[in-house]
DNA sequence: GCAAGGTC
């Protein structure tokens, strides 16, 4: 018997169901003599330090180097503290007996890093020997599989792959688990502050936005506007030049040749320019977009938005959400036509499904080597029953952008008038002549904050009009906005484009700081930590968050760099380089953040820590 | 009590 094993139980339906095999059993499907089974991501995780005998924190204990790492069930939280996770045990144990009757294993766990290793500790865990295939395979279409199948990999192709898996596994273990304790032990109070490859630079990023918008000062400076009037319809033309001072203006909105002064037509049109501009579809939504686009519509936080997808995942209604990808290959785009069918009697954009039914479609989102371990998020076509008002907001929003992405160019015609009345003056207006894509949603509000002459007049170089009011505008500069979780995201993913070092912003250039499926958590773990808190729709550090960062802030553990650089090494390793030379350079890291935080932490002592200290 | 990674 071969037994398939993948990485969560939708991968395994997909699979099974080609095979047409549809015995369901407890914990895996059965049928055509293979064994369909599956994990609920990482069962397995790397034991806690108590599994090596550090029992209780302790500075005596650290650096803690296990000689060995040891791998553990899956923990959760009970009122009883942390225990195994029942459901992983249980799995387990499936999994395990399915081994042992298998005449060989076909791994189909995420093409894939992580879905290495997920498959991989499972298989050492339980001492497994059997010989494996892997499977590799970025799409669950019927094609995509048969096709996979047809050419699966030996098992140890994949090693040099595992090896990276577990180097960063273990590295993000002894930097963070040591880093957290010294920090901790050294600060003298009884609460965690936790460090880690990811968490900590997210911090920094979120302190030193604060701080810089907090300190920035804005500069004042003066514009002076007019009105200008083309036969009854009024438009708003702004001057080319700023003005240090109001006198200044002052000075220029005098020398304006208004009605008002007596000039009957004193704004002389200089020249009129017309653009028309393409606007392309954006593309289909990966997780990050999902929930930068909830927060700003809806103000949905960013686990919020995931949990929302995780039901419309498990209700079988949206495709895998925790994608990376905005694209999908040509087997999936096959099926789009008639997904988007489903949508012609949708109450808000059925007009642009049926539109749509009868065009050519837009393909600017199918590019098969960009699609990662999972393609873009799209409906399923299966017809939703019964969604909350908020499931229904998310689902509208997957299923639009849908429309959206596979819509036509929207085509702008961009104006600019530049009218001389004493100075020179620009008016600019945007006017859509052909919606496309945008005549899904049909939102007007985004655009009009930045334009406010929508539409201009038809007007000549040459003409004079009359100019029927002026004013001078004060202005001021602004400071860079504190992140919110919409921005921050953005700022997660793109973590690292600014890196100096070529190599290691090459390194990044696909991953940023942490993963789609990991953001919202890290979110999460600093508000956990009481190191910032939500206020409004803003992310802002707190008293704690800003003294961490203060601690740490020249620390490459609170770079984006460093996870840069590890990715550098990981991928040397996966094509073959060294395991030891870079076990070796994190062993040592570890020992000098180790020695840094308990150094650097005495400055979080409490006042009456540091009295006993000092009496000490 | 602690990381980051994955998922119900």
């Amino acid at each position: 018997m071969k037994v398939i094993i993948a990485e969560k139980p939708s991968v395994a339906r997909e699979i099974a169901k080609v095979f047409g095999a549809n015995t369901k059993k407890d914990g895996y499907i059965e049928g055509k003599g293979y064994t369909f089974t599956w994990a609920f991501g990482h069962l397995l995780q790397l034991a806690p330090p108590q599994e090596y005998g550090y029992y209780r924190w302790s500075v005596q204990n650290l650096p803690m180097l296990p000689q060995k790492f040891k791998l553990s069930v899956r923990k959760t939280k009970t009122k009883d503290g942390m225990v195994d996770d029942p459901s992983a045990v249980k799995q387990l144990n499936t999994i395990k007996t399915l081994f042992e009757e298998a005449s060989e294993i076909i791994v189909a766990t995420d093409a894939g890093r992580e879905g290495e290793l997920i498959f991989r500790y499972i298989y050492y865990y339980l001492k497994c020997k059997k010989p494996f295939k892997r499977l590799w395979i970025s799409s669950q279409t019927d094609e995509a599989i048969k096709d996979g199948f047809r050419n699966l990999k030996p098992g140890s192709d994949y090693d040099t792959l595992f090896n990276s898996a577990h180097c960063r596994s273990q590295s993000d273990w002894l930097v963070g688990m040591n880093a957290t304790q010294a920090l901790s032990l050294a600060s003298g109070t009884r609460s965690v502050l936790s460090l880690g490859r990811v968490q900590t630079p997210t911090l920094a990023m979120i302190c030193s936005r604060y701080l810089e918008n907090k300190n920035f000062v804005p500069q004042i400076y003066y514009q002076v506007a007019i009105q200008v009037d083309k036969n009854g319809t009024a438009f708003r033309a702004i001057s080319v030049d700023s003005y240090k001072t109001k006198a200044d203006a002052e000075g220029v909105v005098n020398a304006v040749e208004d009605v008002a002064s007596g000039y009957a037509q004193g704004g002389n049109i200089l020249s009129v320019e017309a653009k028309p501009r393409k606007e392309p579809p954006p593309l289909l939504h990966d997780l990050s977009s999902l929930q930068q686009e909830a927060n700003k519509r809806r103000g949905f936080t960013a686990d919020y938005t995931l949990s929302l997808l995780q039901n419309l995942y498990e209700g079988k209604l949206v495709t895998y959400p925790r994608t990376g990808s905005r694209y999908i290959g040509d087997d999936v785009f096959a099926t789009v036509p008639s997904l988007i069918s489903k949508f012609t009697d949708h109450s808000n954009f059925g007009k642009q499904a049926t539109f749509l039914g009868t065009t050519k479609l837009n393909k600017r989102s199918v590019n098969a080597k960009k699609v990662t371990d999972h393609h873009a998020i799209l409906p399923t076509g299966e017809t939703p029953r019964q969604l909350t008002p908020d499931q229904q907001t998310i689902y509208d929003m997957v299923a639009g952008r849908m429309l959206e992405a596979f819509h036509q160019d929207c085509i702008k015609e961009i104006t600019k008038i530049a009218v001389q009345s004493g100075a020179k003056f620009m008016a600019s207006g945007t006017v859509i002549n052909t919606a496309g894509w945008r005549a899904v949603f049909n939102d007007k509000d985004e655009e009009k904050k930045d334009e406010e002459n929508a539409s201009l007049p038809k007007v000549e170089p040459g003409e004079q009009l009359p100019i029927t009011n002026k004013a001078v505008l004060e202005k001021q500069t602004k400071p860079k906005p504190m992140y919110n979780e919409a921005s921050l995201l953005k700022a997660l993913e793109t973590a690292g484009k600014e890196i100096e070092d070529e190599e290691l912003r090459y390194a990044m250039k696909d991953s940023g700081l942490g993963t789609p499926a990991t953001r919202a958590a890290i979110i999460e773990t600093l508000i956990k930590r009481d190191y910032i808190k939500r206020e409004k729709k803003n992310l802002l550090p707190t008293e704690v968050g800003l003294s961490v960062y203060g601690v740490v802030k020249n620390q490459q553990i609170a770079q984006a760099e460093l996870t840069g650089n590890w990715e550098k090494r990981l991928e040397e390793i996966r094509s073959g380089a060294s395991v030891a030379s870079f076990q070796q350079e994190i062993q040592q890291y570890t020992r000098t953040i180790t020695t840094e935080m308990l150094k650097a932490g005495a400055s979080l002592r409490p006042p009456k820590a540091a009295t006993d200290a000092v009496k000490a």
